[in-house]
DNA sequence: AGTGATTTTTAGATTAATCTAAATTATAAA
DNA sequence: TTTATAATTTAGATTAATCTAAAAATCACT
């Protein structure tokens, strides 16, 4: 069944939600998605109806296996073109999400599957998100947050979990793409933020603020 | 003001619709949008409030200067896509204008001036059809249709006036594509069906309801 | 277990786009 | 110039997505 860009939208947030601790709540989605817990009730029911998520009144809810499916392809359409945006277009990578909000409810099997061939099959998004696969399979990504990463040990910036246009714009000020190095040398216990050296060169603080949202992963990942 | 894609499909289709005859009419355009005059009556007063149509009451319409460059807008958004998904994708061209369809009410002008960019400020799409510059230029073609074409010259292809895949699927089949060339016969009166040459070789019956959509043009064309 | 706070749902409207059926206006032909 | 036909508009509903305000259910704490 074709399903509109507005339950796509839900059915992508609710996928994101459920990434951390697996039941989903009506006011938690209502503030991702911009809008009122009303309006999110409404929308559930509509979901439960078409049978893509599991919901009871009052009691939270997850997606069927149907949602999950749903919501990866659209993930899948969404990192697919942001992709696009950044490798082919130009475009810098505080820029793209915006725009794979709005190109990935394009809908075409053929058109996603020619773009994905035409990329050469990327595996990951320029945030570092691994992209599924046409059938729906993740593939697996070997990160820890940066605030776990080991002291003293040069890593590999592999992802960054938040796509926040302000928080990658400072990211790009003070030089840390993906693939760039960052090594800890002190973690501060009084707010957790991290004294570090980016790129073997630049001393920097980092508040735990923004470490929270680096994925970090060895230099020479074997496994 | 931003637009809603509803109202950028009508605009472009009245544009269209003006290229012949310049009132355009309730019903032609209920027709050519497969809706309801009654719809259309609907619309044309909310973009006659919006200043994109002049429009009274039971007496035609037509676009207003802002109405028109908008149009031009997002016929340089379908075509630009049409383009992509031909060249870049390796969509065939009887495939392309469904999903441009879709493609061409993603607004983002930084958007459409990149992708312009990347392939290389094409001229015209996989059709023939010229690309409106961003001011909202059209590139002069000089085309002359089949039907008015000198008997005995062979010509280029380089318009198809109309995107229905059927039509486009026919000229697969006949190995005319944009760039081929048609020399034309012989003329019957009986219903105005050429007798021509397909790429100097093959002889072929065109039926005046086929020849009528190809645009052609001398072969060594100077002006 | 009782109660106050929080979360969630319902009730009732609103907006955009659409439709059908009825009424109105224009047009063309006798 | 009347009148039949065709084109267009209006009136009144419908569907999807949304909202505010009020009601209901759950939760957390004493």
């Amino acid at each position: 069944m074709n399903l509109t860009a507005t339950e796509e939208n839900y059915l992508k947030e609710i996928y994101h939600l459920q990434q951390q601790g697996d039941k989903v709540f009506t006011n938690q989605l209502a503030e991702q998605l911009q809008t009122t817990p009303a309006s999110v009730t409404d929308m559930l029911k509509k979901l439960h109806i078409k049978s893509l998520v599991a919901y009871e009144r009052y009691q939270g809810f997850e997606l069927t296996h149907t949602g999950a499916s749903r919501a990866l392809e659209v993930i899948r359409r969404h990192r697919l073109w942001e992709y696009f945006l950044c490798v082919k277009l130009g475009f810098d990578w505080n820029e793209v999400h915006p725009l794979a909000e709005q190109l990935e409810h394009v809908s075409s099997v053929a058109l996603i599957e020619k773009l994905d061939t035409y990329l050469g099959n990327p595996q990951a998004d320029p945030h570092g998100d691994p992209i599924p696969d046409a059938a729906g399979n993740l593939p697996a990504m070997h990160h820890l947050p940066l605030t776990e990463a080991p002291l003293q040990k040069a890593m590999r910036v592999a992802a960054v979990a938040n796509q926040a246009p302000d928080l990658l714009d400072m990211l790009n000020q003070l030089q840390i793409h993906l693939g760039a190095s960052i090594t800890i040398r002190k973690k501060f216990g009084f707010d957790g933020s991290l004294d570090v050296l980016i790129n073997r060169k630049h001393p920097t603080i980092l508040p735990e603020t923004i470490a929270r949202h680096l994925f970090v992963q060895p230099l020479n990942p074997r496994s």
